[in-house]
DNA sequence: TAAATTTAGGACCTTAAATATCTTGTATGC
DNA sequence: GCATACAAGATATTTAAGGTCCTAAATTTA
């Protein structure tokens, strides 16, 4: 399964609403604005988010979206994984019944290695890192909404 | 993209022809067969894999495949990367234009990391440090050819 | 409490890519 | 010359991504 641009939204919206604060309620039109995304693809996200609990969804006029946990103890890889299923690089990694005998195999553990040294890295960079640097995302200054 | 199921094939043929042993002619017949490729697809792939310079294709009757390198003198990148083209995770690592200013986005060094990890993994693994074990695939007794 | 705002959730659409298969042509060996 | 085996381009088929539309529901505010 690959890294679908969904999984990139995911993690533009939660960058975003980590730069602006943990408990602030951003609303979806200023995130897709400001980061890029088309509004309903992002409502679409930002369920699964909610769902996985990674964020909160408020309804009705002055709604949207309140980032729950710590950036410290959220990683890439549970944004991604929230969004796309379990990384996996190809169908060896994935399927058990691709082929005859993987076991047997030492192509297979190839790929079963490259995933796992994949999903280490993502797990290894947590928001709270990321939100100290640089990014392309800008954020909407307060009382500059529209 | 995404690693596919041709790239897959792609592997599997080779190991087969490794196997096999350099200079040895394969029909495609039997390569699809025993390592379970729909031999037209096959025929496609190793077209490709002509190209790049892997392998020597034989027309006409008694044709088939045979290996041109040595076995320590390929890997796995390469093979992938002639049928689907340079290996990338996600958009955000491929495409320049996919957001405003990628240089001052901590994510994106995040993915081309992550993307050159991969490439670098799948890069150390030479045929003939595969060739070494077992393999799912079954090599056709010669004699029993069909 | 009616109206305005904002998201929810499901249905639907469009495009692109993977995964082949078909058909016709060409090279080779006997 | 005829059977065999691959070449190469055209043509499905299937799957998924990426996104839009529409009606309903929740919340605020006048
Ligand atoms: S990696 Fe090996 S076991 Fe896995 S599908 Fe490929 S050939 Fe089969
Ligand atoms: S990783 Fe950063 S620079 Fe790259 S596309 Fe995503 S937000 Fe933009």
């Amino acid at each position: 399964m690959k890294i679908t641009r969904a999984a990139e939204y995911a993690i533009r919206c939660m960058v975003y609403l980590v730069r602006k604060g943990k408990g602030t309620l951003v609303s979806r039109r200023e995130i897709a604005h400001q980061a890029e995304i088309p509004a309903q693809f992002l409502a679409k996200i930002a369920q699964e988010l909610a769902r996985a609990g990674f964020i909160e969804i408020r309804q009705g006029a002055k709604g949207g979206f309140v980032l729950i946990n710590e950036p410290k103890e959220m990683n890439l890889l549970e944004i991604v994984e929230t969004i796309i299923g379990e990384i996996s690089l190809n169908e060896s990694s994935a399927l058990l019944d691709f082929c005859s005998d993987p076991n047997q195999c030492p192509v297979h553990s190839v790929w079963t290695d490259a995933t796992s040294q994949l999903r280490d890295t993502l797990q290894g960079v947590t928001f709270d890192k990321i939100s100290k640097k640089g990014s392309c995302i800008s954020i909407e200054k307060p009382k500059s909404d529209k």
